[in-house]
This record gives C-alpha cells, sequence and structure tokens, in this order.
DNA sequence: TATTGTTATACTCTATAACTATA
DNA sequence: TATAGTTATAGAGTATAACAATA
C-alpha cells in the first residue's frame, strides 16, 4: 500500500496560496484601469512603457504575450489619447519604436502607485516578517 | 530637508516582487487554456466551479469581474463542449445553477494539476524556506 | 416593484493570413 | 528571402440597455 507521499509540498502549497492573493486582486486591477479609461490590456502596454526607454512594438508584443496584430491597434487607442507615440527606428526603418508622453508618463505614475499598494492582509505582518517574505520573494525570482 | 522615509516599505517591496512573479506566469497561464482548447475566462469560469457544488450564474458573474451577461456566452461554449450544465433552481426558477459535467470535472482536474504547479524558482529556496514562505502566505490571507 | 438571466448593440481583444516596406 | 508592422477577417470578451420570466 502506497505511502501518503502527496502531503502537499510546501512549494506547491505557497504557490497556490500566491495565486489565490492575485486573485482577488483582480477586481482592484480592473478598478484601477476603469478609473483611467483603460482597457487591461492597454494599461498592462503602459505599465511595461518605461517612460525615456524606446520600444519596438515586438517587443510590446511579446511583453504582452500576444500578436504583433494585435499590438497595432492597442497602441492605436493609446496613441489616440497621446499617451504614447510611434517612431520609425533609425537603425531599421521597419521597427517602431513606442515612447510614452509626458501625460503618458503621468497617467502611468498614477496607475503603478494604485496597482503597487499593497492588498489588504499585510498589516497583519509584522515589519520584520514583510522583510523576510521580500528576502523569500528575491530568493525566488533571483 | 526631508529625509528619507520612502526608502520603500517592505510591505510595498515583497508586493511588487509578488505581483513581477505572477506577471512572469502570463504566458503559462495562456498555454495552459489553450492546451484545452479554452479561453481564459473559460478556463476560470471551469476552475471557479467546484464539481457537485452548484452555483448560481450570477454568482460566477462575481467571481469572474464580469456583467451578468457576459456568463450568458461564455456558459454557452463550455456548456456546448458538454463540460458544465445549466439547471433551474428548486427554491428560485429565476435562478440557474451550473455543474460541472463529468467530462468538465475531467478537465478541470488536469488544468488545476498544470495551474498549480510551482514555477521555476521555487527550487532555489530550501523546504524550511518554502515552508516559512507559506506560512507567510497563510498569514497575510488568513 | 425588484431580480435573474437573456438578447441586442457596440467596442475591444485575439489569432490567422495576406499585404507593405524595408532589409 | 526574411522581418516589422499593418490590414482584413472572424470569433470571443466586455459593458450598457432593454426585455422576459419569476419573485
Amino acid at each position: 500500500m502506497a505511502r501518503q507521499t502527496t502531503q502537499t509540498d510546501p512549494a506547491t502549497e505557497a504557490w497556490t496560496l500566491l495565486s489565490r492573493l492575485m486573485m482577488s486582486r483582480k477586481g482592484h486591477m480592473l478598478e484601477t484601469a476603469a478609473a483611467f479609461e483603460l482597457s487591461p490590456p492597454q494599461m498592462w502596454a503602459l505599465r511595461h512603457l518605461e517612460p525615456g526607454v524606446p520600444l519596438p512594438m515586438s517587443a510590446l508584443a511579446g511583453l504582452l504575450h500576444c500578436d504583433n496584430s494585435n499590438v497595432t491597434g492597442i497602441v492605436d487607442r493609446l496613441e489616440s489619447r497621446g499617451l504614447v507615440e510611434r517612431r520609425p527606428a533609425d537603425h531599421d526603418r521597419r521597427v517602431k519604436h513606442l515612447v510614452v508622453t509626458e501625460a503618458g508618463a503621468e497617467v502611468r505614475a498614477l496607475v503603478d502607485e494604485r496597482m503597487n499598494q499593497p492588498p489588504p492582509g499585510f498589516e497583519r505582518l509584522t515589519a520584520q516578517e514583510q522583510r523576510h517574505l521580500a528576502a523569500l520573494l528575491r530568493k525566488l525570482i533571483e
């Protein structure tokens, strides 16, 4: 008779708890996007674009895990609101670089501020526990 | 002159690391859904439906953070594949209960197995660190 | 009157395939 | 030939508003 070896290993348990925590934040994500009249993909695109760092369309497609053809539409809508701009790359004129405008950087900062806000629950951990958690996650991510 | 008090508090740092970790799993989520020919919302719906536990459509809408009218279409497609069934509730015939079929339960189990797999990185933590991480997350979630 | 789920509508996201302009 | 981005197309997700059935 097999022993009960699948008692749920600690890595799987930690990962499952972690997934549950993130799932519980989906509402907050949608509210944040709606607060700035952004669709979720538009918000992620804006968050991936660092002000002052031009990014090729195809690189954004990779970050968003979608096809290049989708990025065209997502960027169209961000550009029509003046949040990002397209600029042909110097080294290869097929490539278009995306750059965040000043207005885009402002919205992006507000979005980031809101999304980086730790969810309820963290205040139940002591400062030392919070630091320990951060240390474990750093080691996990490398 | 103000002191540098915003050194990034540990809760925000932990939360930011945590968000980064989950974002890095988006590709895995999309691949899992695609492997079972499910759209992301269809996969989430199936994961929210516990076999043997009937759930009203409106409750699922709440869990998915979307409007009731969306659930109609999402469930239509799951039902046409024989993964879930609609059943009028006894106590209130306006309500329709969703129940996972046997075929649905099988797909759901495979999806769960794949999604619960801890991502790369966990093997860099010792078993004790993994247990500690799980304990901190349990306290965080309550 | 209020609520559950559906339908109608319009917009966005999504992948695929075909196209363009560069390389 | 190959690649970056666009366009065309079809299907799915999304919210809003109007509706039917039920409470």
